[in-house]
DNA sequence: GTAAACTCTCTCGTTACTAGAGGGTCAAGC
DNA sequence: GCTTGACCCTCTAGTAACGAGAGAGTTTAC
């Protein structure tokens, strides 16, 4: 099948899977005789792996590695459970930075009248903060 | 005071302040005879302003509105609002985009026994999704 | 037969910087 | 007078992960 419908039937754009070839995450795809790229079903499940390990926040070259351990059977299962955990401690780390913007918003928020008046104490905090 | 000196008292490195004034965060600065940007304290409170937004999320045109908002002090302090209320929503949905990447993660490390042994579901998982 | 739809490669734009090249300026020390 | 080091300058390129668009060839449908 051509890139269209590997797209259509993966979710993934045509012109991301030729990206995702140009890095070097998709094997260079084989041609048909008049120079399209041409996918099999097995193609379309490596998109899908990609996809949905990319919407769980794993950078494409995590996603390189997890398509490495797939491919390579042998490996330990504590690679890959090693590479989730990682990913779940940068989640947890950018949690707690939105959770403390998240506060500062809202007591900023909270201390504004939001009226038709000029006064409004969130610029002023901002220029001059307490430290946190 | 020279840039080295403006970078150092307000947080914001040297390069990254000629960054904002090449995208017109900030004004194109005064120089002294020799080229050198010339700083004075209140460019280091702006500089101070803009970093402490930047910490809380504001996109860099975002900080460019809220300078404005300062400067035209005859603004109501509904329009400073509204912008730190359309920030704490990008918060919220980014919080629950990333708590749902982590509740699968974290479902998927704990059906993966970690060991020699090469099974491991989360594999398998991502090739062949429950919808989501 | 032709027009729409699809494919190709290539380059630029995005965000918010950071790094580095190549070069000018200035004060101190010998 | 000269060098050394710490500054400063501009300009370019690289980062992540694509998306948009140009310009051109191919296939498909009517």
């Amino acid at each position: 099948m051509y890139i269209g419908q590997a797209a259509a039937r993966s979710g993934v754009p045509a012109k991301t899977i030729r990206y995702y070839e140009s890095v070097g995450l998709l094997a260079e795809a084989s041609r048909t005789p008049n120079g399209y790229r041409d996918y099999n079903e097995a193609d379309v499940e490596t998109l899908r792996f990609v996809s949905r390990a990319r919407a769980l926040g794993f950078s494409v070259s995590q996603v390189g590695e997890l398509l490495g351990l797939y491919r390579d059977r042998q490996r330990a299962s504590s690679d890959v459970r090693t590479i989730a955990q990682s990913r779940i401690s940068d989640i947890d780390r950018k949690l707690a930075e939105l959770q403390g913007m998240r506060a500062t918003l809202e007591k900023l928020v909270h201390s504004c009248h939001g009226d038709e008046r000029p006064e409004c104490p969130i610029l002023e905090d901002l220029f001059a903060p307490q430290q946190h």
